[in-house]
DNA sequence: TTATTATTGCAACAAAGTCGCATTAATTAA
DNA sequence: TTAATTAATGCGACTTTGTTGCAATAATAA
């Protein structure tokens, strides 16, 4: 299964690194400026996780949200992806915290995955809200 | 809107005490020894989140689970439940882990949800792969 | 240029969750 | 005990998310 570059490919990764946010399929279709299948988005997005380019998520909204691998920390291709992700109720916007977190697991228990996800407001809109009060 | 006692209400109530386990809608459903509709059941799972009950959360696989708001420490009303959920992926059962987790966020930032999620082995099913080997 | 096969679009589908509305039944008042 | 009020339920319809099969298209290798 060697992959092959297709303009649909090119696009969906112009516009993940152009928005500089982790996006939902809706959010991703919405932003293309060529229209293409969503069978096809979600197609092209599992494969980039599949090659290590993207990591997957799923936001408190149930929603699968797929970022680029950087601006994550050094992740190497086996690495769970400890760090919380956390969306801006105000902007939409959905960024990747830093900080890996610990989470002490009881005696025995063995960690599969790690889905960590914070909503709330950003500091670009919580202090653009003090501006209106 | 007083809320009045109804057979289902007590039935979904005893499976999510009998089972010791948060519950998705249809692991719910599976276990009620009367059958009752979807929307049903959804409703009165979210009228005890609202009456405190219960809490809600979203699972790795996109799905909300409710949990029983008992053994999740000593939340008070307005209290964030920050602790993550752990789903062991042989038996299924789903419980809150009793830590309280902090995530340090950059500046400026302000949690309204947290949602923490880990699936894995738990320690019962962790030593049964052993005894197998 | 042709053969190979990855990729795409389309249609169909399943599952999760919500909502409106008519009916049923728990509670309260008479 | 009966009647009135209205919360709770069942049903159906619907939206959204995500997946899959299959035939058509197109990128790559021969």
């Amino acid at each position: 299964m060697k992959r092959r570059s297709t303009a649909s490919k090119e696009e969906v990764l112009a516009v993940l690194k152009a928005e500089e946010t982790a996006m939902s399929h809706d959010m991703l279709q919405s932003k293309l400026s060529v229209s293409m299948d969503r069978a096809t988005i979600y197609r092209i997005l599992n494969r980039f996780c599949e090659d290590g380019q993207v990591h997957k998520f799923v936001g408190d909204d149930g929603k699968q949200y797929f970022a680029l691998c950087i601006n994550c920390g050094d992740e190497t291709e086996h690495h769970h992806h400890n760090h919380f992700h956390f969306k801006c109720l105000e902007c939409g916007k959905v960024e990747c915290l830093r900080d890996e977190v610990e989470v002490s697991l009881p005696k025995g228990y063995v960690t599969r995955s790690f889905n960590g996800f914070i909503s709330g407001v950003c500091a670009g809109c919580s202090s653009l809200k003090k501006g209106e009060e």
